[in-house]
DNA sequence: TGACATCAAATGTTTTTACATTAAATTTGT
DNA sequence: ACAAATTTAATGTAAAAACATTTGATGTCA
């Protein structure tokens, strides 16, 4: 079945148009995907990715401006996410040495401990995704830098 | 300039990994895009999503439900969507004859003639993606069908 | 130095979303 | 035919997002 037929249209303006719905319908029907399973950890998707931005650096702090930077979703809260983050001890918050403005956050070794036990969930439903081989998802990669303009 | 730049991650886990982090990357992208031109028309990525799936069925009226099955994230409150746009006079709602549960939703002249002039507007930031060919773009389409299960 | 611009993060407010519940109409099964 | 289950849409509500503004800190330049 394809996307014409997920959405029940029956055709696309351009082959473009048509690229452009179907990262969106994909888009959602990953993250209806990972959200369910996150749920079950009490962790948002949001939340999820700002954990693995802070494993990513550990054990190094990062700034707020640095997690926005990095943020798949670009959001303007990122100052209530990690709030919600410390609510449950994944992360810490402590003043930045150099430029009192600015605040370090760190991963705790309970939210790296969290992390853990979400690859794990991570690479069972990522199986589900190997009716693409390896070479084909690294195409599929490509193209969507190209189309980004950021190919290259 | 590709997805590890743009969000200043070194390597990812695995190719699909990779892959799901670029569909995410980049459907926020193709958003942002959208939503910076359809706010000049004071309407949402969701309004506009709601009208051509009317346009779709124009002249004939589609229910609720039949809206719901087509958006692209499954969201509940597509009730309160078609409201928004009644009070915009994009949409009319009337009776369903023969089963009274449903709400028979048609989009307006007003409607279409605002949809007419967001195609033109879309038309011009979509050459923005033609640095892929149309070939490209239905191999991109192909790979996320296959992605989902959904090829063949 | 001191006024002014800029920057980082937090906060306020409104709108949307997600999720559950309700209400009315229809279908099903006996 | 009638009670129970199901379907459709609307609504209530709590959480999250979008967007603007504020507060405090640093940088700039006359």
């Amino acid at each position: 079945m394809s996307i014409e037929q997920d959405i029940q249209q029956k055709a696309f303006k351009s082959p473009y148009t048509k690229a452009v719905v179907n990262i969106m319908f994909t888009n959602n029907w990953l993250c209806t995907l990972q959200s369910d399973l996150l749920k079950r950890y009490d962790v948002t998707l949001q939340q999820y990715n700002v954990l693995r931005i802070l494993r990513g650096q550990h054990p190094n702090p990062i700034t707020v401006c640095g997690i926005i930077e990095r943020m798949l979703d670009k959001m303007s809260n990122a100052s209530r996410l990690v709030d919600k983050l410390i609510l449950k001890d994944l992360v810490i918050r402590k003043e930045c040495p150099h430029d009192r403005r600015q605040v370090d956050v760190i991963i705790t070794d309970k939210g790296l401990d969290l992390l853990a036990e979400l690859d794990n969930q991570q690479s069972e439903w990522e199986t589900a995704l190997h009716k693409l081989s390896p070479e084909e998802a690294l195409t599929l990669s490509h193209l969507l830098d190209k189309l980004r303009g950021s190919a290259e």
